[in-house]
DNA sequence: AACTTACCATTTTTT
DNA sequence: ATGGTAAGTT
């Protein structure tokens, strides 16, 4: 048996140590960038290299698909040929947990066709169990329940604990009944939400000791990473399943604990030690990451929590440059900012893919997009609203999953009148009022129409369409889901449909369903690669639930990263932005209201942003901000504060507050115009002002009589041009919308 | 049943 | 600003 030297390769002492203790239990508790992935990596490799357990053997349960199917490619690249082989148990939890169910689904108390239900499903059908039991979505908000119902069964408690637990709390005893109905309906419809996955995989193991015993005995060792973020039922997996053999590997980082919103919980790794009093514990101190500055303020911020294991972390790499802290005037301004630092940053010698822009809120993505596309910058979004929960998209996919399970009702009345056939809330009232009656699926009910004299008048629109689903029934065949896809364009006829209703956004949305034929062409082949076999509908759609946004694959890989802090978690770049760092925004306004731990939590958020910048780090954060249309004035983080000034390259006088800054200050650098400012004498270098110079319109590039084109108020001819208080003014006349001022900077007018 | 209007909250983060 | 919904109108 040979292992392969570079297996352990570049691991200091303790990281080695990690690798090669495969037995038993063993927590690696280490701060950001101290090389626990690549530990966990390596260890797959060395599992397999030492022959110790074959790939099919192996649970790693990773953060998302992207991160599996990294770490697959560099377990490929260290092991032998012999060595390698499908990971089917290498993924995020959710889809590990839906294979164990998929195995198993009678024992989970389902049909074999259950579906998964994503957040929109599941907000809607708890929707209509409010409104069943008559509650008011204003006493109780949608989002309220649906948390509630999450977090319980992220604690493991069904409807009845949870009623239980709470008998004393009126609002939770309300919530208790919604939670009893929604489960109610979920069975009815076969259907499980994203929860419902791992608290189902809990229950099927635990209350079927022959699963439980298949699994244990297929697991020879079990590693997780980022395990700070697990809650308690997937905490309560993992030691069931680990019982055989005892090798649990969990690798993570108190400190970047970001999830509990969604039931993680910090325990977990704070408690690893007392619940396998046997485990082995190692701590990684050196950070291969970050240049030194960086690693400090990251340092000097995650200090101020009190709720924290200390940890050293030591710089391997030099001190850097300093953090960039630059105050811009508005959101524009910072987006533009970013943009010409990026811009000087390649001319230097860095590529698209060296930069991240990292933000609290998906809103703030607008700005970056616009400013990055006029000055073509390639960018790349993550996050927001996926392309598969685009309406279109999901009208398209709601056929599929109809056609995939009947049971299915949230996809069933979200098309039964989808291109509209005259089927009406009344109808539709209706047929769930006989379903609940004669206790059948409302499909059943559509499909028996006639027989049901409440359902006359309704009866052959609902027949016709009862009789399309079972004609697209037939076109369901594995390997062939485009042509169910075609089937359903060409018989419901939605595109003709969206192309009546709106000639233009019409067109976009045809763009959009045609966008999905190639995602089920591109998925279909990788599948077809990947597995050996050919993709049926009922993996196409567990693919498209599960699947994030940074899974997909893109044409280039060069591009800038723009995304939320928490969709970095894990991921580093040579240059990082952290632009919003203001307080409402930055920690956030909800955070800042609650308790203690909602600001240690914005603030270990803060120090993951940190410490994912290797040579580069700016903090950018705006005087004022648009928020729901309205614009206000905003203070800079507290973060901030905790970062000392010595390590700090402040640009445009950012330690100054608000109150002192100068008037034509301002007004000049809204502008951009270069200025030279003097302090005693002396001219100031103030970085931040003189790179905008080029980013806005400059007022040379426009004449009076020159065609011009706005976004809103379309073409027309420059009437004017000149400069009032400082501000440059356009004048446009405008073919339909007539004589409007406009500044010049905010007017994003093109020549035509 | 389909269409219109007026009002409302929404933005914290995601599998 | 925007999109979703409730109520009212055709
Ligand atoms: N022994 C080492 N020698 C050189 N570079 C290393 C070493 N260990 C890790 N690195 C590098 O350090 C960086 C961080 O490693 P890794 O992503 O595994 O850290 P991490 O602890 O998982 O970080 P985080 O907690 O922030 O996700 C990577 O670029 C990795 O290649």
């Amino acid at each position: 048996m040979s292992i392969k030297n570079n297996i352990l390769d570049n691991l200091n002492e303790e990281q080695k140590k990690a690798v090669t203790s495969t037995q038993g239990a063993v927590l690696v508790l280490a701060g950001a960038g101290s090389g626990k992935t690549r530990v966990l990596t390596r260890r797959i490799a060395y599992i397999l290299q030492q022959g110790l357990a074959r790939a099919s053997q192996i649970l790693a349960i990773t953060f998302t698909n992207k991160a599996a199917a990294q770490i697959k490619e560099r377990v490929y690249e260290l092991c032998d040929e012999d060595f390698k082989g499908y990971f089917p148990w290498l993924g995020t939890i959710h889809s590990c947990c839906l294979k164990m169910l998929r195995q198993y689904p009678e024992e989970a108390g389902f049909k074999s066709n259950f579906l998964i239900y994503d957040t929109d499903d599941k907000k809607s059908v708890i929707k209509s169990c409010m409104k069943q039991l008559n509650i008011s979505d204003k006493a109780f908000s949608l989002g309220y329940v649906a948390a509630q119902i999450s977090r319980a069964k992220d604690d493991l408690l069904g409807y009845e604990e949870f009623a239980a637990a709470n008998a004393n709390d009126f609002q939770k005893k309300t919530v208790a009944k919604i939670y009893e109905l929604y489960q109610t309906k979920m069975k009815e419809y076969n259907a499980m939400d994203f929860d419902d996955i791992i608290f189902n995989t809990y229950y099927l193991l635990k209350n079927n000791k022959h699963v439980l015993e298949y699994f244990q005995n297929i697991f020879k060792y079990i590693l997780i990473d980022e395990f700070q973020d697990t809650n308690i039922a997937q905490y309560r997996i993992f030691a069931m399943l680990s019982m055989k053999y005892r090798n649990l590997f969990v690798v993570g980082d108190d400190d970047q604990s970001i999830y509990s919103f969604r039931g993680a919980n910090i325990k977990n790794i704070l408690n690893f030690e007392k619940d396998f009093p046997d485990s082995t514990v190692i701590k990684l101190e050196t950070n291969y990451r970050s240049c030194e500055n960086i690693l400090k303020a990251a340092n000097c911020v995650i200090r101020n929590n009190a709720a924290r294991k200390t940890k050293t972390l030591k710089t391997s790499k030099p001190e850097g440059s300093r953090i960039n802290l630059y105050k811009a005037y508005n959101e524009l301004n910072e987006a533009i900012y970013v943009a010409n630092e990026i811009k000087k940053l390649i001319k230097q010698g860095y590529t698209y893919r060296d930069f991240a822009v990292l933000y609290r809120t998906n809103a703030q993505s607008r700005v970056f997009e616009r400013v990055f596309r006029e000055r073509d910058l390639d960018y790349r979004i993550f996050g927001g609203l996926s392309f598969f929960s685009r309406q279109e998209v999901k009208d398209v996919l709601a056929y599929m999953r109809v056609v995939f399970s009947t049971d299915d009702d949230a996809s069933l009345f979200r098309i039964i009148n989808q291109p509209k056939r005259g089927i009406g809330d009344t109808t539709i009232k209706k047929i769930q009022a006989i379903a609940s009656y004669e206790s059948v699926t409302s499909y059943d009910v559509i499909k028996n129409a006639d027989k049901y004299e409440q359902l006359s008048s309704a009866s052959a629109k609902l027949k016709a369409f009862s009789d399309m689903i079972e004609q697209l029934k037939e076109c369901d065949v594995p390997g062939k889901l485009e042509e169910l896809y075609d089937n359903i364009l060409k018989l419901t006829g939605i595109n003709e449909y969206y192309l009546q209703e709106d000639a233009n956004l019409g067109r976009e949305r045809v763009e959009n369903i045609k966008e999905l034929k190639s995602a089920i062409v591109t998925m279909k082949q990788s599948h077809e690669e990947d597995y050996g076999e050919l993709l049926t509908l009922a993996a196409f759609l567990e693919n498209v639930t599960l699947a994030t946004d940074a899974d997909k694959e893109q044409a280039s890989d060069n591009y800038i990263s723009i995304m939320t802090l928490h969709s970095a978690k894990g991921l580093e770049f040579k240059v990082v932005f952290l632009v919003g760092m203001e307080e409402g925004l930055f920690p956030s306004f909800m955070s800042m209201s609650e308790s203690m731990e909602g600001l240690e939590e914005e603030r270990r958020l803060c120090y993951v942003g940190i410490t994912r910048a290797m040579d580069i780090l700016y903090c950018i954060y705006a005087e004022e901000r648009t928020k729901f249309g309205k614009t206000q004035p905003c203070d800079q983080s507290r973060f901030l504060k905790e970062i000392p000034r010595e390590l700090v390259n402040a640009s445009r006088k950012a330690f100054e507050s608000s109150e002192t800054s100068g008037f034509i200050f301002d007004k000049l650098f809204m502008q951009n115009k270069p200025v030279s400012v003097t302090k005693g004498g002396k001219p100031v270098d103030i970085p931040g002002l003189n790179i905008n110079t080029e980013a806005v319109m400059k007022k040379e590039d426009y004449n009076i009589g020159d065609r011009v084109m706005h976004k809103k108020y379309g073409e027309g001819y420059i009437k004017d041009l000149y400069d009032d208080n400082g501000m440059d003014i356009v004048e446009v006349n405008f073919d339909m919308a007539g004589i409007k001022r406009l500044v010049m900077e905010f007017a994003k007018l093109v020549k035509v």
